[in-house]
DNA sequence: GTATCATATGAACAGAGATTCATATGAACG
DNA sequence: CGTTCATATGAATCTCTGTTCATATGATAC
């Protein structure tokens, strides 16, 4: 049931300028990304240089498997780019926005506290 | 069991230059909480004003338990504030930190496509 | 061509997290 | 002061997501 009192007048005027659901959605889609350990460590290994799978898997100590299914997430968001190299497939960042979303949350907890 | 080549020199230079996991852990939970369409939504509401409770509840149409509850998580992380307004409780942005996080992440969805 | 190495994939499992329902809290207004 | 309104909280449920285990794929080297 609604509450009493009226605040109409303002939810007209946020609804207003409110984006669309959709991109609402993908803006917490692309953001859910950033949001599990495994997937930032990965991400932030790669800031250094292109690596192979089982070198990230070695480098953060997880199984190769479960960091395969990380990087075709992180594939399909095209957060990062492949390539082969003899036999090894090499993982890279695709582009420098991912650089820029990291570092914006990593100024927010260094200044915070 | 560990691969067959050799890939220790990279892993070395990448882990030195790691932040610790604690941070990359702080760092993953930021994100989580802009990883909900909920969330996302509240906060971008209160980029025009700020707004008690139910306004947020009708203004997404969703109850106001459910509200509650996302404003709690957001709160204790600090990213809203809240102060009496009569019998309301009004939230609103608690830094301009949250501003640029969304801005980032909106920019990098509208150039990509 | 066949064996081997690196990676990908699928199903199963476990844990985290979001919503709902019911109810508690607590200030404000009369 | 007691009632009412606005919000907070707790437990339960359900969904979503990450990891593991086992195995498939697929290129490469021999």
């Amino acid at each position: 049931m609604p509450h009493k009192h009226d605040h109409s007048e303002a939810i007209r005027t946020v609804v207003s300028q409110l984006p669309s659901d959709e991109l609402l959605c993908d803006l917490g889609d692309l953001f859910k990304l950033f949001g599990d350990t495994t997937r930032i460590k990965i991400l932030y290994s790669l800031f250094e240089s292109e690596l192979c799978v089982c070198a990230i898997a070695e480098l953060l100590k997880m199984e190769q498997s479960a960091i395969s299914h990380q990087l075709k997430i992180l594939k399909d968001a095209k957060l990062v780019g492949c390539r082969r190299s003899g036999r090894m497939n090499v993982y890279f960042l695709a582009d420098d926005h991912v650089r820029s979303i990291i570092y914006q949350g990593f100024e927010h907890l260094t200044e915070n506290e």
